[in-house]
DNA sequence: ATTCATTGCTTGCATTATGCAAGTTTTTTA
DNA sequence: TAAAAAACTTGCATAATGCAAGCAATGAAT
């Protein structure tokens, strides 16, 4: 649970802590190269926002790391929390500017796969 | 033991050894969802095709991870081996049609690192 | 022909991540 | 107010990763 306290001084840490190389691939990829993370972001631009939603996704993500995941996400910046639709005191997460300019990189991972992955389908339309 | 030729897993790989769900995202990521073989992918891409290709690429990739990351994409049809070019008795590698279809997803991610990670750089165009 | 360095791996082992079940706390609903 | 749902956390077993070392097969040099 991070406490999401704004620091006014300048940053002394580097952009990046332990980047393996200035490759953008390989920048990206240790922010979402993993088995689950793109798949979060994925609900998210399907207009899925609530932790429940995301669990019971069909890949059946394990809560502890959906927990891990959202965490990383909203560090990196590409998620940020919200005030839940229904009025109520929960919160729900949406993509940043940062996280939805991920869009093109979805879709050519999902064109690609409904091209190269027999019986693979578009399960929800984005609306 | 033999070497480089068979794998340690029983390998009786169905066309779908365990997907997660249909979704084209999801069975892309149980294919190139990971850290490194995206890294071995765009290596290919930039004309790189020998073990100490990839070995020596700036991430330093660990060669227990990259002989098992060769083995995987070689199971699942997006590289293959071919006598290398020096005329020796030596195997390099090689994207198939599939694996080199993944250059648009290459791109997308290239291009969103470039965009939102700061201070990366591509290190090498592709020829 | 013998030595040597390079290539392409494999092995062992410590560390880290993942996956599953269960438990906990807060919020919402009945 | 009691119960259910939501949003996590914790514990623990298993798997993946990362590092160093080792090793057999080339290829090059002597």
């Amino acid at each position: 649970m991070p406490k999401a306290k704004a620091s006014k001084r300048p940053l002394k840490t580097p952009p990046t802590p332990s980047r393996r190389s200035p490759c953008p691939v390989s920048c990206a990829l240790d922010l979402f190269g993993d088995r689950w993370t793109l798949l979060v972001i994925r609900d998210l631009m399907l207009g899925r926002n609530r932790f429940k939603d995301f669990v019971s996704s069909p890949e059946g993500i394990p809560t502890n790391i959906l927990s891990d995941r959202l965490e990383r996400l909203l560090e990196s910046g590409m998620v940020r929390q919200i005030p839940a639709s229904d009025g109520g005191k929960r919160m729900a997460y949406e993509l940043t500017e940062k996280g939805d300019s991920l869009r093109p990189v979805m879709k050519s991972i999902r064109d690609w796969g409904l091209a190269w992955e027999p019986g693979t389908k578009v399960l929800l339309q984005q609306g």
